[in-house]
Formats: structure tokens, C-alpha cells, sequence
DNA sequence: ATCGATCTCTTTATGGCATAAGGATATCAG
DNA sequence: CTGATATCCTTATGCCATAAAGAGATCGAT
């Protein structure tokens, strides 16, 4: 599930984000027993907790003793709930990176931050990026990573494209522990007990695996990178492994461009 | 939304998958009306048409002249379903590149082709890497990268997170194209429209932008890529061209990888 | 030719979802 | 105290996957 952002009233969700809100003066009816901001902690801690596709309005509303309706009271509906969710949530990220340290370390915490801040809330993982939500701690977050690679020198087109480059890579490392998480949650079934069973059906189904697929036996023969902490399952250390490569990958090619645009 | 592969009961999953079949024999009851393989073209059908949110076993049954239920007799969930129709489609992928233009250029081609057959099959993105499906043109994807990239003399542990860091790129870059689109078709607003409209509120909202976010108003001020063909849209241009600098960035960073690795 | 087994496909729940519509009640300004 | 307005509820609509059960077709065995 892709969850699609600002769908509703444009006007609306960007007061709620950037909270340019009304009056607060008083008003005939009854005392709003809610406001916008419990609900929208509530509804972190339902995605939080259980994953975007347990987050339904019932779920939070029951969180808060109430039904669902009674929450659109106070947000227009679900899309624009999880547009303020979602910013909410990257408040959390850190801002200040010492420029002193350069840019290549500065990627480094910042790639390590994100990762770190994907899988304590990995719904967020799931919330389109295309038709952003332009909240105020969306561009808190850009700013910090432009921050960082403003050092590189590159120009402003260049520097777009890097960034975006980062970031599909770095969600995409998330998105793969995030998954594997989920899936052991919703199934019962550890990574650990899946693949040797998958493996025992696969060499039933097809005995002349190792001859139709040299290439991959091989690249399954190398050795799994050795458990430095027992309790991370085998998934999630490779994924790690593929995060660390992969960043300094990146780094290197990023370095790579600024010496060619340097020339 | 993310959808899991392989809920269902393994075995015949995978017997399904790699069309180890039963019998055929001539048995008591009705000719079937359907097969497995015209239901998985007809889900293709509408995932391509409508994209995966619109994947209802209703709606693949309405494409037939069926019910809903009457598939149920020949796949066992929906979850298999959308398993039979990964693997069928991946089988579009050429397999082969020529070993004699080197493995940058292998890697380009291929590149490329997994971009293009993304956005020809966008609902493929939503089906989630962990826990794969373990089909036959899924090896045959992976037996052809590794075929490539075998050439950088790279050892099958690096080699494996080079290819994950490849994925998560190409698909990251994919996907923004296709959930444009997407938005675009679900919301009837071209971002062309979209952009424009919520910047005009952004500036509201936010009056004091260019003095809270130095360095994404700078970033912005770069020069959009100028339009090589008029009919693509703004945002698709410039995923284009991240997927086109991200590349070169990669390539370069697995070069900086395999010369260390050589030395 | 007929019977029973077995298979296809349908109808009808069940319990989930977002949210539209309408109504009961609380609280304000006048 | 009245009328306006706001909160929150119940109910209904139309989706979704799929469980359960039954109608009818078609076979092998008799």
C-alpha cells in the first residue's frame, strides 16, 4: 500500500501542517474533548506499533476512547492524517552536522540518522514521495542534507540528483529490514525458518537449480558476513552489510563527479 | 500498499511457480472453464490498466465473465495470485548482454531495461523484494545481473550487496515515475498543476521560505533540465536525469570499489 | 443406463475498510 | 431562554478477501 499524500483540500491540510491555524476564541459549542495533535500521536503509535495497514481511523479513534467519526471532527480525512503523521514524525531526525568534519562524514551520520529513523517508524517508508506533503520538517530535512553536500561544490542541478539518489538508496536499504520485520510479524515465521524451508521446496521443484543458475549459486555460495550480535537474524545482517557497501559506494562516485566537475 | 508474496501453502505455491503439475488426466466434473494462466494474464491486465490498488479478484473475474469466487478454484489466494504475476511478467526482461562491451555498458543496458519495464508494469514495485517469490524468472533476472557484474572480478559477498544497492536505486528511481503517474491518473492533477498551485500555498503559509531554508531555495534555483520532448512532464524529466546522473554515480563507485578490491 | 464421486462455479454470509448523512446533545452569544 | 454552532454518535453505502454451502456438469464404475 501506497499511501498518496494531500488528496483533500489543499488549503486546509497546509494550515494544519504549518499550523497558520483560526481563532481559538470562544466558541458556541461543546469543549472539543480532542484536538489534532493527540490524534495524530495516537495514530503514529497505531503505525508505530502495528504497521501502516493497521492504521485505520476505528484504530485510532479507539486508542482514544472514541469512534471513528469523531475524528474527522478534526482532520479532514485519513490522507491529510497521515501527511501530519508524517511530519510530525521526521521531527525527529537530527539537523546539525559539523561542516568541520566534511562532507563525506556528514553523508555518513546522515545516511546512518535516516536508516535508524526508517525503522523505528517504518510506515513512514511507505508514504509517497512524489506530490510531497511540504510540511515544515520535510524541508527541515532537506535543508540538512543540502547542508551537508553543499560542500561537495556541485551545482544546484548536480546536487538534486545526488540527493535523490541518496535517498532512493537509503529507503530502499530500510525498506528491506522494514519488510522483513513485518513479514515475520504477520507470518510467525522468522527469516531464519523461512529460507531453509524455501530452499528445501526450490531444490524439489527444480533439482538442476546449481546448472540452470550457475551465476547465483555462486553469488550464494560467498560467505554470510559473521553474526557480530547473535540475536540480529541472518536478513537483516546482510541488509546492513548492503547499507554500509552500498553508502560508501555511493560516497566514492559521489567523489568521483565533484573531481570531474572540479577539472 | 506493500503486498507479500507466498502466505499461502509453500508447496503448491512453488508447484504453481515452476509448473511441476499434477496429472491432466481425464477426471469426473466439468471442463474447466479457465486456467491458471489466463486468470494471471487477465490480473496483469488490469494491474497494467489500473494499477495493483484496483488488483480485486472481482475485478480479474469481471475480465473473464466470472465471479470473484470462481477463481478461487484455480489459485489458491490472491496472494499466489500476485506471485504467478511477478514472475510471468519478469519474464519480459532480456536475459543476455554481451560480455565484450564490458560491465559498464552490460550494466547500463540492463539498467535501463529494468527502468523501462518498471514503469511498462508499475505494480511490480509494490511487490515486496523480502521474502521473494522464488520463480524462475526471478533467478533468471538475477542469474543475468550477476552475469554482468561477474566481470568487475568482484567476490560473491561484495558482489551480492552491489547488486542490492543496484535494486534499491533503480527501483527508488522507477518509482517516483510511476507513483507521478499514478497521482496524476487517481487526482486528474498533472504535476505541472499540482507544483505550481501548492507553492502559491507554500508561500502563504510560509512567507519567510527563502530565509528558513537558504539551501533548498538555492537547490531549487538550479536550472530544471530543459525539455529534450515536450510531451514529458516536468517531474518525469527530472527523474530521467537522476536516474541517468545516480547511474554514472553508482558505476563510478563500483569502479573506485573493484580498483581497491584489484589492488 | 444409472449411481456416486468429483469438479466448476454461484450465491450468500462475515467481518473489515473510509466516509456520507443525519441526529442527539452540549455550549456559546445574544 | 433562544438560536447557532460544535462534538460525537449511529446508521448506511459500497468496496474488499474469502469462508461455507449448494447447484449442476461430467466422469468411471457398475
Amino acid at each position: 500500500m501506497v499511501v498518496f499524500a494531500g488528496q483533500g483540500d489543499a488549503r486546509r491540510s497546509m494550515a494544519l501542517l504549518w499550523r497558520t491555524e483560526g481563532p481559538g476564541d470562544a466558541r458556541p459549542g461543546p469543549k472539543p474533548g480532542l484536538s489534532v495533535d493527540v490524534i495524530v500521536d495516537a495514530a503514529i503509535a497505531v503505525a508505530d506499533a502495528e504497521g501502516m495497514a493497521a492504521l485505520s481511523m476505528r484504530a485510532v479513534g479507539e486508542r482514544l476512547g472514541r469512534t471513528a467519526m469523531a475524528l474527522y471532527t478534526y482532520v479532514p480525512s485519513k490522507s491529510e492524517l497521515v501527511d501530519l503523521m508524517y511530519d510530525r514524525t521526521l521531527a525527529e531526525l537530527p539537523a546539525g552536522y559539523d561542516p568541520r568534519a566534511g562532507w563525506r562524514a556528514g553523508v555518513t551520520s546522515w545516511a546512518e540518522n535516516a536508516w535508524a529513523f526508517y525503522l523505528r517508524h517504518p510506515w513512514v517508508l511507505q508514504v509517497s514521495q512524489v506530490r510531497p506533503v511540504l510540511g515544515p520538517n520535510e524541508y527541515v530535512m532537506l535543508e540538512t542534507v543540502v547542508g551537508v553536500l553543499r560542500a561537495t561544490g556541485l551545482e544546484a542541478g548536480p546536487l538534486r540528483r545526488v540527493v535523490g539518489t541518496l535517498f532512493y538508496f537509503v529507503r530502499g536499504a530500510a525498506q528491506t529490514v522494514a519488510e522483513s520485520r513485518q513479514a515475520a510479524a504477520a507470518t510467525g515465521v522468522s527469516d531464519e525458518q523461512w529460507w531453509p524451508a524455501r530452499a528445501a521446496l526450490l531444490g524439489e521443484v527444480a533439482p538442476d537449480f546449481a546448472e540452470r543458475f550457475p551465476m547465483v549459486a555462486w553469488l550464494e555460495s560467498g560467505p554470510a558476513s559473521p553474526p557480530e550480535d547473535e540475536s540480529v537474524p541472518y536478513l537483516e545482517r546482510e541488509a546492513r552489510k548492503t547499507f554500509e557497501a552500498g553508502l560508501a559506494v555511493l560516497l566514492d562516485g559521489i567523489e568521483a563527479t565533484v573531481d570531474r566537475a572540479g577539472t
